[in-house]
DNA sequence: TTGTCGATTGAG
DNA sequence: TCAATCGACAAT
C-alpha cells in the first residue's frame, strides 16, 4: 500500500502511528502534517537530478527511513514510497507525541536552544526537524524499514483521518503549484507555512527586477 | 578543488 | 528579518 505515487501516500499517513526506540528510550507519535515528493518529475525532490550517495534510500522499496541533513544543523525524516527503481518519499513534518513526551522534551533540551526545553507539548515535533529531533533520527537511521517488526523505528498504524486539508508545501520555491502538503486540521502540532526564500550569499537580500 | 545553496529554526 | 553552519553537488 505505501508503493504508490508520493501524492496518494502521504495523506494516508496522516493521522499514522510512528514508534522510535532510540538510545533506550521510546516515543511513539501520531503524524498530523507530512508533504509528498516525487521523484524525477518533481524539482523541489532530491531525487529530481537523478539517483545519488543521499538519495538512494528514495529509490529503494517502499517504508524505509530517508533522513537527510540541511542547514548545516538540522535532520529531517522521509519515508520512501515507490516501487524499487522510482523515487518517491513523504517528508514528515509534523505530529503530536503520544509517549515519551519526556524524552522528546529531553532532547530539545539538548540541542543548542536550551527554551526549547519549555516548548509546548503541541510544538515539541512541530516541523520536519523538531519532529526528528523529538524521535531521535538522525543520518544513522537512514534506510530503515519502518515495517519491520524488528525496527528500532517502526509504523505501527495508518490513520483513517475524516478530513485532510491540502496545500503548497513549505520552504520550497520550486514545483509550487502542485498542493502535495497534507495536514489534520484539527492538530495543533501543524506547521505554519512558509514559502520558499531563495538568498544570496555575501549580498543583501535585494532582488533586482 | 572550489563555491553555492538548502524540504529549518530560533533569536532579536 | 537574519544568522547559524556544513554536507551535497554543480561548476570549474
Amino acid at each position: 500500500m505505501l508503493a504508490q505515487a508520493a501524492g496518494a501516500v502521504a495523506p494516508r499517513l496522516l493521522g499514522a502511528t510512528l514508534e522510535s526506540w532510540i538510545d533506550g528510550r521510546q516515543v511513539v507519535a501520531r503524524i498530523t502534517e507530512v508533504e509528498a515528493y516525487e521523484g524525477q518529475c518533481d524539482p523541489a525532490s532530491h531525487a529530481f537530478r537523478g539517483r545519488t550517495k543521499r538519495n538512494a534510500v528514495m529509490f529503494g522499496p517502499a517504508g524505509h527511513l530517508y533522513c537527510y541533513f540541511v542547514y548545516g544543523m538540522h535532520w529531517c525524516a522521509n519515508i520512501s514510497c515507490a516501487e524499487p527503481g522510482t523515487a518517491a518519499a513523504v517528508l514528515l513534518r509534523a505530529a503530536d507525541i503520544v509517549v515519551g513526551e519526556a524524552a522528546a522534551r529531553a532532547r530539545a533540551a539538548a540541542g543548542r536552544a536550551a527554551p526549547a526545553a519549555a516548548l509546548p507539548a503541541a510544538k515539541l515535533a512541530s516541523g520536519p526537524a523538531r519532529l526528528a529531533r523529538s524521535l531521535g533520527l538522525h543520518g544513522e537511521h537512514t534506510g530503515l524499514d519502518l515495517l519491520d517488526a524488528a525496527s528500532p523505528v517502526r509504523l505501527l498504524a495508518l490513520g483513517e483521518p475524516a478530513e485532510v486539508c491540502s496545500g503548497p508545501r513549505v520552504g520550497v520555491n520550486v514545483g509550487v503549484a502542485e498542493p502535495w502538503r497534507f495536514w489534520l486540521p484539527d492538530a495543533g502540532s501543524v506547521s505554519a507555512f512558509r514559502p520558499g526564500v531563495r538568498r544570496r550569499r555575501g549580498t543583501r537580500q535585494t532582488e533586482q527586477p
